[in-house]
DNA sequence: CGCGTTTTTGAATTTAATCAAAGAATGTGG
DNA sequence: CCACATTCTTTGATTAAATTCAAAAACGCG
Protein backbone atom coordinates (compact mmCIF):
# COMPACT_ATOMS: atom_id res chain seq x y z
CA UNK A 1 0.00 0.00 0.00
CA UNK A 2 2.75 2.28 0.80
CA UNK A 3 5.02 0.33 -1.14
CA UNK A 4 6.14 3.33 -3.40
CA UNK A 5 6.48 5.63 -0.56
CA UNK A 6 9.17 2.96 0.92
CA UNK A 7 10.50 2.55 -2.22
CA UNK A 8 10.95 6.46 -2.79
CA UNK A 9 12.22 6.66 0.21
CA UNK A 10 15.08 4.04 0.00
CA UNK A 11 16.26 5.05 -2.91
CA UNK A 12 17.74 7.65 -1.05
CA UNK A 13 18.13 6.64 2.45
CA UNK A 14 18.27 3.70 4.26
CA UNK A 15 14.82 3.30 6.38
CA UNK A 16 15.04 0.71 9.25
CA UNK A 17 12.50 -1.71 10.59
CA UNK A 18 11.98 0.40 13.54
CA UNK A 19 11.54 3.31 11.08
CA UNK A 20 9.35 1.33 8.55
CA UNK A 21 7.02 0.19 11.18
CA UNK A 22 6.92 3.97 12.81
CA UNK A 23 5.60 5.30 9.16
CA UNK A 24 2.99 2.36 9.07
CA UNK A 25 2.04 3.31 12.57
CA UNK A 26 1.69 7.36 11.54
CA UNK A 27 -1.15 6.51 8.91
CA UNK A 28 -4.58 7.33 9.59
CA UNK A 29 -7.36 6.57 7.22
CA UNK A 30 -6.90 5.88 3.33
CA UNK A 31 -9.31 7.61 0.84
CA UNK A 32 -10.43 8.16 -2.58
CA UNK A 33 -11.05 10.66 -4.56
CA UNK A 34 -12.37 11.80 -8.41
CA UNK A 35 -10.55 13.36 -10.73
CA UNK A 36 -10.09 17.75 -10.65
CA UNK A 37 -11.45 17.80 -6.99
CA UNK A 38 -9.96 20.49 -4.59
CA UNK A 39 -7.79 18.23 -1.96
CA UNK A 40 -7.04 21.55 0.13
CA UNK A 41 -7.62 24.96 -0.12
CA UNK A 42 -4.95 27.67 0.44
CA UNK A 43 -5.00 29.04 3.69
CA UNK A 44 -6.66 25.93 4.93
CA UNK A 45 -5.79 25.12 8.53
CA UNK A 46 -4.05 21.52 8.33
CA UNK A 47 -4.35 18.86 11.19
CA UNK A 48 -2.31 15.77 8.84
CA UNK A 49 -0.35 15.64 5.81
CA UNK A 50 -1.63 13.25 2.90
CA UNK A 51 0.14 10.46 1.28
CA UNK A 52 -0.05 9.95 -1.89
CA UNK A 53 -0.86 6.60 -2.96
CA UNK A 54 -2.46 6.12 -6.52
CA UNK A 55 -3.07 8.82 -9.06
CA UNK A 56 -1.55 12.36 -9.98
CA UNK A 57 -2.32 15.33 -7.76
CA UNK A 58 -0.97 19.33 -8.46
CA UNK A 59 -0.40 22.32 -6.26
CA UNK A 60 -1.01 25.32 -7.84
CA UNK A 61 -1.35 29.12 -6.83
CA UNK A 62 -4.18 31.56 -8.63
CA UNK A 63 -3.60 35.06 -9.35
CA UNK A 64 -7.14 37.61 -9.01
CA UNK A 65 -7.74 36.87 -13.23
CA UNK A 66 -8.23 33.62 -12.71
CA UNK A 67 -4.66 32.76 -14.00
CA UNK A 68 -3.37 29.86 -12.51
CA UNK A 69 0.26 28.64 -11.81
CA UNK A 70 0.58 24.90 -10.90
CA UNK A 71 3.75 24.97 -8.60
CA UNK A 72 3.99 20.90 -8.82
CA UNK A 73 2.79 17.73 -9.89
CA UNK A 74 3.25 14.77 -7.35
CA UNK A 75 3.42 11.23 -8.24
CA UNK A 76 2.84 7.72 -6.38
CA UNK A 77 4.86 7.65 -3.40
CA UNK A 78 4.99 11.45 -3.01
CA UNK A 79 4.44 13.25 0.13
CA UNK A 80 2.59 16.28 -1.56
CA UNK A 81 1.86 18.47 1.94
CA UNK A 82 4.31 17.20 4.25
CA UNK A 83 5.38 20.81 4.58
CA UNK A 84 2.05 21.66 6.07
CA UNK A 85 3.35 19.53 9.65
CA UNK A 86 5.30 22.92 10.29
CA UNK A 87 3.47 25.71 8.03
CA UNK A 88 0.11 24.93 9.27
CA UNK A 89 -1.61 26.91 7.03
CA UNK A 90 -0.84 26.64 3.48
CA UNK A 91 -0.47 29.18 0.71
CA UNK A 92 -1.59 27.15 -1.94
CA UNK A 93 -4.07 24.90 -2.94
CA UNK A 94 -4.14 20.99 -3.73
CA UNK A 95 -6.41 19.74 -6.57
CA UNK A 96 -6.37 15.57 -7.73
CA UNK A 97 -5.57 15.77 -11.69
CA UNK A 98 -7.04 12.20 -11.62
CA UNK A 99 -8.61 9.94 -9.70
CA UNK A 100 -6.25 8.91 -6.36
CA UNK A 101 -5.99 7.09 -3.64
CA UNK A 102 -4.37 8.63 -0.45
CA UNK A 103 -3.09 8.05 3.13
CA UNK A 104 -4.20 10.58 5.75
CA UNK A 105 -1.19 11.18 8.22
CA UNK A 106 -2.45 12.97 11.19
CA UNK A 107 0.44 15.51 12.40
CA UNK A 108 0.23 14.02 16.01
CA UNK A 109 2.00 11.17 14.64
CA UNK A 110 4.23 12.66 12.69
CA UNK A 111 5.21 14.60 15.80
CA UNK A 112 6.09 11.44 17.89
CA UNK A 113 8.52 10.72 14.90
CA UNK A 114 10.08 13.63 15.36
CA UNK A 115 10.37 13.33 19.23
CA UNK A 116 11.60 9.73 18.85
CA UNK A 117 13.30 9.01 15.00
CA UNK A 118 15.48 11.60 14.37
CA UNK A 119 17.51 9.93 11.82
CA UNK A 120 13.85 9.57 10.46
CA UNK A 121 13.05 13.02 11.04
CA UNK A 122 15.90 14.17 8.87
CA UNK A 123 14.64 11.71 5.76
CA UNK A 124 11.54 13.78 6.14
CA UNK A 125 12.84 16.81 6.38
CA UNK A 126 15.22 15.36 3.08
CA UNK A 127 11.61 14.91 1.39
CA UNK A 128 10.35 18.50 1.37
CA UNK A 129 14.29 20.06 0.60
CA UNK A 130 13.87 18.04 -2.29
CA UNK A 131 10.47 19.35 -3.08
CA UNK A 132 12.15 22.97 -2.87
CA UNK A 133 14.52 21.52 -5.43
CA UNK A 134 12.05 20.61 -7.42
CA UNK A 135 10.82 24.36 -6.91
CA UNK A 136 14.25 25.55 -8.33
CA UNK A 137 14.21 24.21 -11.18
CA UNK A 138 10.71 25.12 -12.18
CA UNK A 139 11.54 28.68 -11.46
CA UNK A 140 14.76 28.16 -13.77
CA UNK A 141 12.51 26.57 -16.68
CA UNK A 142 9.68 29.02 -16.19
CA UNK A 143 12.27 32.13 -15.77
CA UNK A 144 14.50 31.15 -18.57
CA UNK A 145 13.72 28.19 -21.00
CA UNK A 146 12.07 28.39 -23.75
CA UNK A 147 8.87 27.29 -24.96
CA UNK A 148 9.86 23.92 -26.46
CA UNK A 149 12.83 23.70 -23.54
CA UNK A 150 10.06 23.87 -20.82
CA UNK A 151 7.75 21.08 -22.45
CA UNK A 152 10.98 18.80 -23.03
CA UNK A 153 12.02 19.25 -19.38
CA UNK A 154 8.94 18.62 -17.70
CA UNK A 155 8.25 15.41 -19.77
CA UNK A 156 11.83 14.73 -18.72
CA UNK A 157 11.06 15.38 -15.24
CA UNK A 158 8.18 13.03 -14.94
CA UNK A 159 9.91 10.26 -16.62
CA UNK A 160 12.46 10.16 -14.72
CA UNK A 161 9.97 10.38 -11.07
CA UNK A 162 7.62 7.85 -12.21
CA UNK A 163 10.80 5.52 -13.09
CA UNK A 164 11.77 6.15 -9.56
CA UNK A 165 8.41 4.43 -8.47
CA UNK A 166 8.22 2.07 -11.40
CA UNK A 167 5.73 3.66 -12.93
CA UNK A 168 7.81 5.01 -16.65
CA UNK A 169 10.35 3.57 -18.79
CA UNK A 170 12.75 4.82 -20.91
CA UNK A 171 9.96 4.25 -23.82
CA UNK A 172 7.11 6.32 -21.97
CA UNK A 173 4.53 6.38 -19.41
CA UNK A 174 0.70 7.18 -18.49
CA UNK A 175 0.32 10.92 -18.31
CA UNK A 176 -3.69 10.96 -17.98
CA UNK A 177 -3.33 14.84 -17.83
CA UNK A 178 -4.43 17.42 -20.33
CA UNK A 179 -2.43 20.22 -22.49
CA UNK A 180 -4.05 22.79 -20.16
CA UNK A 181 -3.04 21.20 -16.94
CA UNK A 182 0.81 20.84 -18.64
CA UNK A 183 -0.04 24.88 -19.78
CA UNK A 184 -0.41 26.04 -16.11
CA UNK A 185 2.74 23.85 -14.91
CA UNK A 186 4.30 25.48 -17.87
CA UNK A 187 3.50 29.13 -17.56
CA UNK A 188 2.01 29.08 -21.04
CA UNK A 189 -1.12 28.94 -22.81
CA UNK A 190 -2.33 25.78 -24.26
CA UNK A 191 -2.16 26.88 -27.72
CA UNK A 192 1.74 27.11 -27.26
CA UNK A 193 1.86 23.91 -25.40
CA UNK A 194 -0.06 22.25 -28.16
CA UNK A 195 2.29 23.97 -31.08
CA UNK A 196 5.20 23.17 -28.92
CA UNK A 197 4.19 19.59 -28.46
CA UNK A 198 3.68 19.41 -31.99
CA UNK A 199 7.28 20.35 -32.54
CA UNK A 200 8.81 17.52 -30.29
CA UNK A 201 6.47 15.09 -32.25
CA UNK A 202 7.75 16.31 -35.78
CA UNK A 203 11.21 16.28 -34.67
CA UNK A 204 10.74 12.80 -33.71
CA UNK A 205 11.45 13.28 -29.52
CA UNK A 206 8.43 12.84 -28.07
CA UNK A 207 4.39 12.12 -28.64
CA UNK A 208 2.10 12.61 -25.98
CA UNK A 209 -1.34 11.90 -26.69
CA UNK A 210 -4.76 10.63 -24.78
CA UNK A 211 -3.05 10.09 -21.65
CA UNK A 212 0.54 8.64 -22.73
CA UNK A 213 3.80 9.82 -23.24
CA UNK A 214 5.80 7.92 -25.64
CA UNK A 215 9.44 8.87 -25.93
CA UNK A 216 11.20 8.32 -29.31
CA UNK A 217 14.33 9.78 -28.47
CA UNK A 218 15.19 9.91 -24.71
CA UNK A 219 18.84 11.78 -24.75
CA UNK A 220 17.28 14.13 -27.41
CA UNK A 221 14.43 14.73 -24.82
CA UNK A 222 16.93 15.72 -22.04
CA UNK A 223 18.79 17.50 -24.33
CA UNK A 224 16.09 19.75 -25.65
CA UNK A 225 14.97 20.40 -21.86
CA UNK A 226 18.69 20.73 -20.59
CA UNK A 227 17.40 18.06 -18.10
CA UNK A 228 20.08 16.92 -15.50
CA UNK A 229 18.47 14.64 -12.81
CA UNK A 230 21.22 16.02 -10.26
CA UNK A 231 18.48 18.18 -8.95
CA UNK A 232 16.13 15.06 -7.76
CA UNK A 233 19.13 13.79 -5.94
CA UNK A 234 19.06 10.10 -7.59
CA UNK A 235 22.01 8.85 -5.15
CA UNK A 236 21.76 7.47 -1.86
CA UNK A 237 22.73 10.33 0.62
CA UNK A 238 23.39 9.11 4.02
CA UNK A 239 22.01 11.76 6.71
CA UNK B 1 25.46 38.70 16.26
CA UNK B 2 22.99 36.41 15.48
CA UNK B 3 20.56 39.14 16.76
CA UNK B 4 18.69 39.28 13.01
CA UNK B 5 18.42 35.63 13.04
CA UNK B 6 16.74 35.01 16.76
CA UNK B 7 14.81 37.76 15.66
CA UNK B 8 13.42 35.80 12.84
CA UNK B 9 13.29 32.68 14.37
CA UNK B 10 11.07 33.99 17.21
CA UNK B 11 8.66 36.52 14.99
CA UNK B 12 7.18 32.96 14.34
CA UNK B 13 7.84 30.55 17.20
CA UNK B 14 9.01 30.66 20.99
CA UNK B 15 12.60 29.47 21.34
CA UNK B 16 13.26 28.64 24.65
CA UNK B 17 17.07 29.76 26.45
CA UNK B 18 18.31 26.33 26.08
CA UNK B 19 17.39 26.52 22.66
CA UNK B 20 18.86 30.19 22.52
CA UNK B 21 22.25 28.38 24.13
CA UNK B 22 21.80 25.33 21.45
CA UNK B 23 22.12 27.66 18.61
CA UNK B 24 24.83 29.54 19.77
CA UNK B 25 26.75 26.82 20.47
CA UNK B 26 26.48 25.25 17.27
CA UNK B 27 27.84 27.80 15.40
CA UNK B 28 31.37 28.14 14.23
CA UNK B 29 33.62 30.19 12.05
CA UNK B 30 32.48 34.12 11.46
CA UNK B 31 34.18 34.73 8.22
CA UNK B 32 33.47 38.19 5.56
CA UNK B 33 33.50 37.55 2.13
CA UNK B 34 33.32 40.79 -1.09
CA UNK B 35 30.49 41.18 -2.73
CA UNK B 36 29.85 39.21 -6.11
CA UNK B 37 31.91 36.15 -4.86
CA UNK B 38 30.57 32.85 -5.28
CA UNK B 39 30.39 30.84 -1.94
CA UNK B 40 29.36 27.88 -3.19
CA UNK B 41 29.41 26.06 -6.59
CA UNK B 42 26.62 23.73 -7.47
CA UNK B 43 27.24 20.03 -7.01
CA UNK B 44 29.86 20.45 -4.27
CA UNK B 45 29.86 18.62 -0.90
CA UNK B 46 28.56 20.83 1.92
CA UNK B 47 29.36 19.58 5.62
CA UNK B 48 28.25 23.04 7.38
CA UNK B 49 25.05 25.20 6.41
CA UNK B 50 25.72 29.30 6.13
CA UNK B 51 23.82 31.91 8.60
CA UNK B 52 24.00 34.83 7.47
CA UNK B 53 24.67 37.67 9.77
CA UNK B 54 25.14 41.07 7.03
CA UNK B 55 24.35 41.33 3.25
CA UNK B 56 22.45 40.11 0.39
CA UNK B 57 23.32 37.03 -0.94
CA UNK B 58 21.57 34.93 -3.79
CA UNK B 59 21.01 31.28 -5.04
CA UNK B 60 21.27 30.42 -8.84
CA UNK B 61 21.24 27.83 -11.59
CA UNK B 62 22.65 29.19 -14.71
CA UNK B 63 21.59 27.35 -18.31
CA UNK B 64 24.51 26.18 -20.63
CA UNK B 65 24.12 29.48 -22.86
CA UNK B 66 24.90 31.38 -19.96
CA UNK B 67 21.19 32.71 -18.88
CA UNK B 68 21.04 32.77 -15.43
CA UNK B 69 18.08 32.45 -13.16
CA UNK B 70 18.08 33.42 -9.66
CA UNK B 71 16.17 31.50 -7.13
CA UNK B 72 16.30 32.96 -3.84
CA UNK B 73 17.88 36.13 -2.57
CA UNK B 74 18.66 36.05 1.52
CA UNK B 75 18.28 38.83 3.76
CA UNK B 76 20.20 39.11 7.34
CA UNK B 77 19.38 36.34 9.49
CA UNK B 78 18.26 34.06 6.99
CA UNK B 79 19.66 30.18 6.90
CA UNK B 80 20.72 30.15 2.80
CA UNK B 81 21.86 26.81 2.71
CA UNK B 82 20.37 25.47 5.78
CA UNK B 83 18.75 22.73 3.43
CA UNK B 84 22.56 21.55 2.66
CA UNK B 85 22.06 19.60 6.19
CA UNK B 86 20.31 17.13 4.53
CA UNK B 87 20.71 17.72 0.68
CA UNK B 88 24.46 17.84 1.35
CA UNK B 89 25.18 18.33 -2.35
CA UNK B 90 23.46 21.77 -3.78
CA UNK B 91 21.68 21.36 -6.62
CA UNK B 92 22.02 25.34 -7.15
CA UNK B 93 25.40 27.88 -6.85
CA UNK B 94 25.24 30.67 -4.08
CA UNK B 95 26.65 34.44 -4.37
CA UNK B 96 27.22 37.21 -2.45
CA UNK B 97 25.22 40.38 -3.86
CA UNK B 98 26.72 42.45 -1.60
CA UNK B 99 29.75 42.62 1.43
CA UNK B 100 28.43 39.99 3.55
CA UNK B 101 29.27 38.66 6.93
CA UNK B 102 28.43 35.23 7.51
CA UNK B 103 28.75 32.53 10.35
CA UNK B 104 29.23 28.72 9.56
CA UNK B 105 27.20 26.18 10.97
CA UNK B 106 28.88 22.48 10.73
CA UNK B 107 26.62 19.94 10.19
CA UNK B 108 27.62 18.00 12.97
CA UNK B 109 26.82 20.63 15.27
CA UNK B 110 23.20 20.57 13.36
CA UNK B 111 23.12 16.85 13.91
CA UNK B 112 23.06 17.38 17.50
CA UNK B 113 20.56 19.45 17.66
CA UNK B 114 18.08 16.97 15.62
CA UNK B 115 18.96 14.44 17.97
CA UNK B 116 18.25 16.16 21.08
CA UNK B 117 16.61 19.19 20.74
CA UNK B 118 12.76 18.21 18.67
CA UNK B 119 11.04 21.14 18.94
CA UNK B 120 14.17 23.68 17.46
CA UNK B 121 14.21 20.29 14.65
CA UNK B 122 11.08 21.54 13.66
CA UNK B 123 11.40 25.36 14.27
CA UNK B 124 14.50 25.16 11.52
CA UNK B 125 12.65 22.97 9.14
CA UNK B 126 9.76 24.79 9.14
CA UNK B 127 12.54 27.57 8.29
CA UNK B 128 13.27 25.73 4.93
CA UNK B 129 9.44 24.52 4.16
CA UNK B 130 9.40 28.95 4.22
CA UNK B 131 11.94 28.80 1.81
CA UNK B 132 10.00 26.49 -0.70
CA UNK B 133 6.72 29.01 -0.52
CA UNK B 134 8.83 31.60 -1.21
CA UNK B 135 9.70 29.30 -4.12
CA UNK B 136 6.24 28.62 -5.23
CA UNK B 137 5.46 32.53 -4.80
CA UNK B 138 8.84 33.36 -7.43
CA UNK B 139 6.94 30.43 -9.79
CA UNK B 140 3.80 32.27 -9.98
CA UNK B 141 5.20 35.32 -10.74
CA UNK B 142 7.63 33.61 -13.76
CA UNK B 143 5.14 32.24 -14.94
CA UNK B 144 1.96 34.49 -14.61
CA UNK B 145 2.97 37.54 -13.35
CA UNK B 146 3.49 40.61 -15.80
CA UNK B 147 7.03 42.45 -15.93
CA UNK B 148 5.35 45.12 -14.54
CA UNK B 149 3.70 42.84 -11.89
CA UNK B 150 6.88 40.62 -10.66
CA UNK B 151 9.34 44.18 -10.77
CA UNK B 152 6.19 45.19 -8.00
CA UNK B 153 5.68 42.10 -6.06
CA UNK B 154 9.80 41.64 -5.72
CA UNK B 155 10.08 44.85 -4.17
CA UNK B 156 7.49 45.04 -2.34
CA UNK B 157 8.20 41.13 -0.77
CA UNK B 158 11.99 42.43 -0.04
CA UNK B 159 10.45 45.31 1.58
CA UNK B 160 8.58 42.51 3.73
CA UNK B 161 11.13 40.18 4.75
CA UNK B 162 13.38 43.06 5.83
CA UNK B 163 11.16 44.55 7.56
CA UNK B 164 10.91 41.38 9.91
CA UNK B 165 15.11 41.98 10.89
CA UNK B 166 14.78 45.63 11.31
CA UNK B 167 16.05 46.72 8.06
CA UNK B 168 12.98 48.20 5.96
CA UNK B 169 10.04 50.84 6.94
CA UNK B 170 7.32 51.23 4.74
CA UNK B 171 8.63 54.45 3.14
CA UNK B 172 11.25 52.33 2.00
CA UNK B 173 15.16 50.02 2.00
CA UNK B 174 18.57 49.36 1.18
CA UNK B 175 18.88 47.53 -1.68
CA UNK B 176 22.53 47.77 -3.09
CA UNK B 177 21.92 45.47 -6.06
CA UNK B 178 21.96 46.54 -10.10
CA UNK B 179 19.19 45.98 -12.07
CA UNK B 180 20.94 43.18 -14.08
CA UNK B 181 20.74 41.43 -10.85
CA UNK B 182 16.90 42.30 -10.53
CA UNK B 183 16.39 41.03 -14.19
CA UNK B 184 17.87 37.63 -13.06
CA UNK B 185 15.48 36.99 -10.23
CA UNK B 186 12.26 37.86 -12.33
CA UNK B 187 13.13 36.06 -15.58
CA UNK B 188 13.42 39.26 -17.85
CA UNK B 189 16.07 40.94 -19.45
CA UNK B 190 17.89 43.94 -17.76
CA UNK B 191 16.19 46.52 -20.83
CA UNK B 192 13.04 45.12 -20.09
CA UNK B 193 13.32 45.79 -15.96
CA UNK B 194 14.53 48.87 -16.26
CA UNK B 195 11.18 50.17 -18.70
CA UNK B 196 9.38 48.26 -15.77
CA UNK B 197 10.94 49.81 -13.07
CA UNK B 198 10.23 53.10 -14.89
CA UNK B 199 6.50 52.87 -15.31
CA UNK B 200 6.94 52.47 -11.23
CA UNK B 201 8.45 55.71 -10.96
CA UNK B 202 6.47 57.16 -13.03
CA UNK B 203 3.24 56.00 -11.68
CA UNK B 204 4.56 57.66 -8.33
CA UNK B 205 4.52 53.87 -7.21
CA UNK B 206 8.15 53.42 -6.38
CA UNK B 207 11.69 54.72 -6.99
CA UNK B 208 14.58 52.75 -7.09
CA UNK B 209 18.01 54.28 -7.67
CA UNK B 210 21.49 53.67 -6.53
CA UNK B 211 20.77 50.94 -3.99
CA UNK B 212 17.38 52.32 -2.79
CA UNK B 213 14.21 51.58 -2.58
CA UNK B 214 12.20 54.49 -1.90
CA UNK B 215 7.90 53.76 -1.82
CA UNK B 216 5.79 56.31 -2.75
CA UNK B 217 2.97 54.62 -2.29
CA UNK B 218 3.12 51.30 -0.24
CA UNK B 219 -0.64 49.97 -0.97
CA UNK B 220 -0.57 50.68 -4.78
CA UNK B 221 2.93 48.81 -4.95
CA UNK B 222 1.60 45.79 -3.27
CA UNK B 223 -1.73 45.87 -5.47
CA UNK B 224 0.46 46.07 -8.57
CA UNK B 225 2.15 42.98 -7.85
CA UNK B 226 -0.95 41.24 -6.01
CA UNK B 227 1.69 40.83 -3.16
CA UNK B 228 -0.22 38.88 -0.19
CA UNK B 229 2.52 38.06 2.72
CA UNK B 230 0.81 35.39 3.92
CA UNK B 231 3.22 33.46 2.00
CA UNK B 232 5.71 34.36 4.03
CA UNK B 233 4.09 33.20 7.43
CA UNK B 234 4.36 36.67 9.49
CA UNK B 235 2.28 34.81 12.20
CA UNK B 236 3.35 32.85 15.10
CA UNK B 237 2.31 29.20 14.89
CA UNK B 238 2.98 26.82 17.59
CA UNK B 239 4.78 23.81 16.19
C1' DC C 1 40.29 61.87 -13.86
C1' DG C 2 39.51 57.94 -16.69
C1' DC C 3 37.74 53.37 -17.32
C1' DG C 4 34.45 49.84 -16.84
C1' DT C 5 29.90 48.92 -15.55
C1' DT C 6 25.24 50.12 -15.25
C1' DT C 7 21.30 52.68 -16.67
C1' DT C 8 18.58 54.57 -20.10
C1' DT C 9 16.47 55.14 -24.52
C1' DG C 10 15.14 54.01 -29.41
C1' DA C 11 14.19 50.83 -33.26
C1' DA C 12 13.54 46.33 -35.11
C1' DT C 13 12.60 41.55 -34.26
C1' DT C 14 10.98 37.47 -32.02
C1' DT C 15 8.26 34.89 -29.00
C1' DA C 16 4.24 33.96 -27.07
C1' DA C 17 -0.59 35.47 -26.33
C1' DT C 18 -5.01 36.30 -28.09
C1' DC C 19 -8.91 35.58 -30.93
C1' DA C 20 -11.55 32.50 -33.60
C1' DA C 21 -13.23 28.30 -35.20
C1' DA C 22 -13.16 23.57 -36.78
C1' DG C 23 -12.23 18.75 -35.54
C1' DA C 24 -11.53 14.96 -32.11
C1' DA C 25 -12.17 12.73 -27.98
C1' DT C 26 -14.78 11.86 -23.81
C1' DG C 27 -18.54 11.30 -20.93
C1' DT C 28 -23.59 11.08 -20.00
C1' DG C 29 -28.25 10.09 -20.16
C1' DG C 30 -31.76 8.07 -22.58
C1' DC D 1 -25.23 1.47 -27.49
C1' DC D 2 -26.07 5.67 -29.55
C1' DA D 3 -26.85 10.78 -29.61
C1' DC D 4 -25.70 14.78 -27.72
C1' DA D 5 -23.09 17.90 -24.93
C1' DT D 6 -18.87 19.10 -23.19
C1' DT D 7 -14.24 19.45 -23.05
C1' DC D 8 -9.92 19.16 -25.27
C1' DT D 9 -6.95 19.49 -29.29
C1' DT D 10 -5.54 21.56 -33.35
C1' DT D 11 -4.84 25.11 -36.73
C1' DG D 12 -4.76 29.89 -38.77
C1' DA D 13 -4.57 34.91 -38.41
C1' DT D 14 -3.66 38.79 -35.66
C1' DT D 15 -1.92 41.28 -31.69
C1' DA D 16 0.80 42.17 -27.66
C1' DA D 17 4.70 41.53 -24.74
C1' DA D 18 9.25 41.00 -24.22
C1' DT D 19 13.78 40.43 -26.46
C1' DT D 20 17.44 41.86 -29.19
C1' DC D 21 20.48 45.10 -31.07
C1' DA D 22 22.63 49.43 -30.72
C1' DA D 23 24.36 53.41 -28.63
C1' DA D 24 24.49 57.35 -25.55
C1' DA D 25 24.41 59.01 -20.81
C1' DA D 26 25.25 58.39 -15.99
C1' DC D 27 27.53 56.37 -12.26
C1' DG D 28 31.06 54.32 -9.28
C1' DC D 29 35.60 52.91 -8.36
C1' DG D 30 40.56 52.97 -8.25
Amino acid sequence: MIEAHLRRLRARHSISDAEEAAIRAAIGEIRDFPARGTLVEAGEEMSHSMLLLKGLICRYKDLSDGQRQITQVHVPGDFPDLHSFTLKKLDHSIMTLTPTRIAFVPHANLNVITERYPHLTRVYWFSTNLDAAIHREWELSLGRRTALGRCAHLLAEFRFRLEVVGLATKNGYDLPISQIDLSECLGLTPVHVNRSLRRLREDGIVTFRTGRVVIHDLARLEEAGEFDPAYLYPVAVPI
